[in-house]
DNA sequence: TACTTGACTTAGAGTTACTCGAATGGAATA
DNA sequence: TATTCCATTCGAGTAACTCTAAGTCAAGTA
């Protein structure tokens, strides 16, 4: 049995959200003392994990709370349950591919940030060459370097 | 020369989001035409390329805006803008870690429906096989198969 | 020429998901 | 008993959209 404050740190999310989540009715078998206060137990906590995994794939608080409540209501929806998370899985491979955009956009400022510190490339360096988008460094060279002046932007 | 519209189709964002950006000052260089519609030519487009994926890396607007203002400043802002985004990297790669967790989860509760459903596994699946944090397969065991009852949940 | 359509504008209200703070109250310790 | 420590609820605040209303302007059509 964990208290807020304990399950909240093993789960590293606020006590907040925790009071939160249970309040939106999203862990069904959550449990309180004699004196109110909320108690997971393993069950609890499991909720908890599935609903913070759900969350953090882009599901709505509703949208969680609708698929707890076809959780309960046994075996006869389990195929509409695996159709959610299947979409959910869709939508969180679309998050990763973008993850990978934004982590190769910013690979690539750390690299043009170290090429100008270290006094190679001080302007120009090509513009168009970011991608298939255009490049920023385009922008950098101009913004960073005020060659031109801040009007002009 | 990119209207709104066609700003937001191609850096895929809605009209609405690229206003408020403009709105909150994120794009130094919009122009506008005589009748005060937006314009946005290449170096507004990466500047806006940029916000996005300083945005999806969990920047904060109020970061952003900050950001911009030391680009304006030239270079004596070089090495505080480099700690900016290295800092931004290091965040991008506690997000990837956890999405990567995420997908695992996801991935093991689709494998976990195609088992139910194809009436392998039809209960308890051992609890405790879930990662190092318990296993939901518990949880949903129950939930999902309502063995016990709703009441107990 | 008048009318309609459509894209754009601003200002402001609404929404989601927290996030925080104040007021309250039981339980353990000095 | 007083103080401290948790935990509670409730309501307000915040960030980042998201949407709606009301209005402007230019182009196309009857």
């Amino acid at each position: 049995m964990y208290t807020v404050k304990e399950i909240a740190k093993l789960l590293d999310m606020s006590e907040h959200t925790v009071r939160y989540y249970t309040d939106m009715g999203l862990v069904p078998s959550l449990k309180r003392d004699k004196n109110g206060n909320r108690l997971f137990d393993e069950q609890s906590k499991n909720w908890l994990i599935g609903i913070k995994n759900l969350r953090g794939s882009g599901m709505s608080i509703q949208a969680v709370k609708e698929y707890v409540n076809l959780c309960l209501q046994g075996e006869s929806t389990l195929k509409i349950r695996y159709e959610i998370i299947l979409e959910q899985k869709k939508k969180l491979e679309e998050q990763l591919k973008e993850m990978n955009e934004r982590y190769k956009y910013i690979e690539h400022k750390v690299n043009w940030y170290l090429d100008i510190m270290n006094h190679r490339i001080p302007d120009n360096s090509n513009p168009g060459t970011w991608s298939t988008s255009g490049s920023e460094s385009q922008v950098e060279s101009y913004a960073s370097l005020g060659s031109v002046g801040h009007e002009a932007l």
